[in-house]
DNA sequence: ATTCGTATATGACAAATGTCATATCAGGTT
DNA sequence: AACCTGATATGACATTTGTCATATACGAAT
């Protein structure tokens, strides 16, 4: 018997997950999560053989509650709607198991889980293709102002954030725009979005 | 025996909602639909007792196939992430005849759907509360300047779009932002998405 | 009919944003 | 050691953005 927990912050479809690995005769929902949090709890406490854990989710995202599980022989499963070549660089990192989308198709995460337990790895062959995935052309310091750019926050704002005179911002931006290859700064934001850099 | 059409474009969503709702035995799933379009021309050929919809779904959203099925008899249940008053008020203006929450715990789906097949309305109470939704306070004008802003347009860019001068364009953002209580255009396009106005 | 409120539209002015030349520093290379 | 490259940092300058006073038009209220 394959002993699960799942972690989901939308209630409607951990209870859906839920019943539907109920259905697989070899394997049962042990403990159900709705944050990372009590998910690395309710892991440690029920040491299920598999944790299935959605990325975004409150007080701790299930990629932190990855990391912190690694090394405990608990084989993890990420189950996430965007394919975001940051998050997916992040999960193997980790050492996560698997790593399946919400578009596919429900009957792919028991026959997944069955080859997660046998030792194998799966990862949603979308994310194989994108493993040519696009680097962030920013460096640290200009993410990190594209970010408070992004919160709304106007060049003074982030200049005595980052202890930096208006001018480097300023620059910094400039930069910013010329490597994304856009022309304001509300354009850059949205490409970044676009191309899931953010964060 | 409750007969059953689920429309959800995220598959692994759509599959185990049908799992959650299989486990009833006074329930049957008798189709699934990936788009809205496929959602209404099941509907039509299965005439089930109730339809799920998700919103957001490719080539037809859930409420415009709502709206193509109103008068149909076949009871239509809006299952969607957030409570965006807009959309809200779209569906009731469809005459759907519940409106949950994927945030909601799944055993509220089996309930609600008996519940409305008694004649029950049902709609999340997250809703009803926000039901003093506040409206966009932008008039039509200033919204399609803001919808222009968004898409990373400049003042120029714009002005030319609407057949207007920049010292117009410009007025106008000046009253986004006054309207809005914030500063710069960035923060506008954040406002205005994170209250559900945009289109 | 005139007063009021609101949407629309414009331009002058002040403030913020974007460009560019320049400088330092830390690392690799030759 | 001299050279190159990339990241970081700054200020001078030009452009764009945001504020404000002002004007017209139109429908509703008095």
């Amino acid at each position: 018997m394959i002993r699960i927990v799942i972690a989901e912050d939308q209630k409607m479809l951990l209870g859906a997950l839920a019943a539907l690995l109920e259905l697989e005769e070899d394997m049962q929902v042990v403990g159900q999560a709705v944050s990372g949090e009590e998910a690395v709890q309710l892991a440690r406490t029920l040491e299920p053989d598999v944790c299935i854990m959605d990325i975004e989710m409150p007080r701790m995202s299930g990629l932190e509650a990855a990391e912190q599980l690694k090394g405990s022989g608990i084989k993890i499963i990420i189950l996430t709607t965007f394919a975001r070549p940051g998050y997916f660089e992040r999960a193997l990192k980790a050492g996560v198991n698997g790593y399946l989308l919400k578009d596919s198709p429900s009957e792919e995460l028991a026959r997944a889980i069955r080859n997660i337990m046998q030792g194998q790895r799966i990862y949603a062959p979308e994310l194989i293709d994108r493993a040519y995935m696009e680097a962030n052309p920013l460096t640290e310091r200009e993410s990190e102002v594209l970010e408070l750019m992004a919160e709304g926050k106007n060049t003074k704002e982030i200049a005595s954030q980052l202890y930096l005179t208006t001018g480097t911002v300023r620059n910094y931006v400039s930069v910013i725009l010329d490597k994304l290859e856009v022309t304001n700064r509300i354009e850059a934001i949205k490409r970044f979005r676009e191309k899931g850099w953010f964060k």
